[in-house]
DNA sequence: ATCACTTTATGATATATATCATAAGGTTTA
DNA sequence: TAAACCTTATGATATATATCATAAAGTGAT
C-alpha cells in the first residue's frame, strides 16, 4: 500500500532535512516511498541488499538477527523517526539483520544512491545524517551494555520499564511482543521470562491479563532494574 | 609530548581525508596535536568535555564505563584507526566513557570544531566520516552480541582468537590486559576467567606463562568460541 | 629488603539460570 | 469443530556461574 504524504510538513524534517532549501525537499519527497505494514510482517530479511535509506514514521518494529546458534536475538526496538536501515547502510551493501513490525507501522524509503548523492554534495545535510546516527549508535550500545549488567528480575524489569516508560508513556500497556521475545532481547529463556513475571505479578509489582501489563509498584520496579 | 606528522603521508588519509584537497589538508595538518601515552595511562576520563576529535594512531586502547553498579565494563578494544571519540562526539557534549591505553599508544587529535565546520562544507568529507563511523558502531555492535551469545569458556575463547587473530595476527602474544579486565569485557567474574585459562591448559589448548599467551590448539579453541 | 597491595590461582559452597517435563489456554488451519 | 500448533504457565532437576575463603606470586613504594 502506497501513500504520499506532504514532507515539508513532515516531522523529519526538523530532523535532519533542515539542511535542504524547499526545491531539494520537493526532489526528495516526489522519489520517496511510504509502506505500510501490519503487525508482525516482516520488513527486511537478513541478506537482503541494501537499496533503500529507510525511516520509521509511525509503528513500532524490531531489529534481530540470527546468533551462530541460529537462533533470533533482538538487537533493538525502534521507534518513529528511528533509522530503520541505521546499521550496516554506509557500511554494507546487505543487511545484517531483519526488521520486522511489532505493531502496525508506516516506513518511509529513499533511494540509497540518491541519499548518498546528495550527502556528498550537501555537507550540512551529511552532519545532520552523522548526528543522528551517532545517537542512535549510541543508544543501541549503551542499552546493550545496560541489559547486560543485570540480572534475570533487573532485565525483565528495565525492558517493563521501557515499554510503560519509554515507548508507550503509560502504567497501563498491551506488551508488543511475546515472553519469547523479552528471552531474545534480554539473552534468557522464555521459561525465566515467563516466571519472572509471574513472580513480579505475586509480588503486586505488576497486573497481567495476557498481553496486558499493568505496572502497579513503579517505585519496586525500578529499584529491581536499578539492581536490587 | 608533542611531535608533529606528515599528513600527506599518513595511512588515515585514504581512510576519510581522501576527500581534501592539499590546501585543506595541510590546515587540518597545522592543527592537529599528537600525544603520547604509556602503556596504562589514562587518555579520556568518563565525563570529560569533548572538545577535540581524536583517533587512534598507533599502539592499544580500551573503551570503558562505569554500570549502574559503579563496576567498570569494558566496552571495545580499539586499534589503530579506530576512533578514540568515535561515541558520543557528533551526539554529546560529554563524553560517556573512559579511554585508557593498553599499551604505549600515539592519539591524534582534531579541534571537533574545526572537524564540524569542514564536515557542514565538505559533504565527501562528511560522508567518509559517517561511513567509518557506521562501520564502528556496527563492529561494537556485533561484537557486543557475539559476546553475550556465549558462555563462558566460550567467551574466553573468543576472546584469546581475538587477541591472537584480530589484533596481533600471531599465535604467540602479551596479553595486554589483566586477567580482571577481560572479566570486565566478557561480563563474567575475574576468578571464572582465570579458571576458564587454567582449564584451557590443562586441556593443552593454550600455554601460559603469566601474561605471555600461546594459542596452542586453534581448531578445538576455535570450535569453543564457535560455542562447543 | 620489607611491607602493603594487587594479580593470579584453586577449592568449597551457594545461587542463578537452563533444561526437561507437563499442561492449560489461544490461535490458526483444514 | 476438531486437529495441529504456539504461547503461557509451573515444577523438578541439572548445570553454569558467582561468591567466599585462602594462598602464592608479582609489583610498587619506602
Amino acid at each position: 500500500m502506497l501513500t504520499k504524504c506532504d514532507c515539508e510538513k513532515c516531522e523529519l524534517k526538523s530532523a535532519f532535512f533542515q539542511s535542504f532549501v524547499e526545491t531539494e525537499l520537493a526532489l526528495f519527497c516526489n522519489q520517496k516511498v511510504e509502506k505500510e505494514y501490519t503487525k508482525g510482517e516482516c520488513i527486511i530479511r537478513e541478506g537482503d541488499e541494501i537499496s533503500d535509506f529507510s525511516y520509521l514514521k509511525s509503528g513500532l518494529i524490531k531489529l534481530s538477527r540470527y546468533n551462530s546458534a541460529g537462533k533470533d536475538q533482538i538487537i533493538t526496538i525502534a521507534e518513529p523517526f528511528d533509522f530503520v536501515s541505521l546499521l550496516s547502510v554506509f557500511s554494507d551493501t546487505h543487511y545484517n539483520y531483519s526488521v520486522s513490525a511489532l505493531e502496525d507501522s508506516v516506513i518511509c524509503s529513499l533511494n540509497l544512491e540518491e541519499v548518498k548523492k546528495y550527502a556528498m554534495e550537501n555537507g550540512l545535510f551529511s552532519f545532520n545524517l552523522m548526528e543522528k546516527m551517532s545517537k542512535t549508535s549510541d543508544k543501541i550500545i549503551i542499552e546493550s551494555l545496560e541489559i547486560r549488567n543485570r540480572h534475570l528480575r533487573g532485565k525483565v524489569a528495565y525492558i517493563l520499564l521501557k515499554f510503560g516508560v519509554k515507548i508507550y508513556s503509560s502504567m497501563v500497556f498491551e506488551l508488543p511482543v511475546s515472553r519469547r521475545e523479552i528471552a531474545e532481547y534480554i539473552g534468557m529463556t522464555t521459561e525465566n521470562v515467563i516466571r519472572t513475571l509471574s513472580e513480579f505479578r505475586k509480588d503486586k509489582l505488576i497486573k497481567i491479563n495476557g498481553k496486558e501489563i499493568e505496572i502497579a509498584d513503579y517505585e519496586t520496579l525500578e529499584k529491581i532494574s536499578n539492581f536490587g
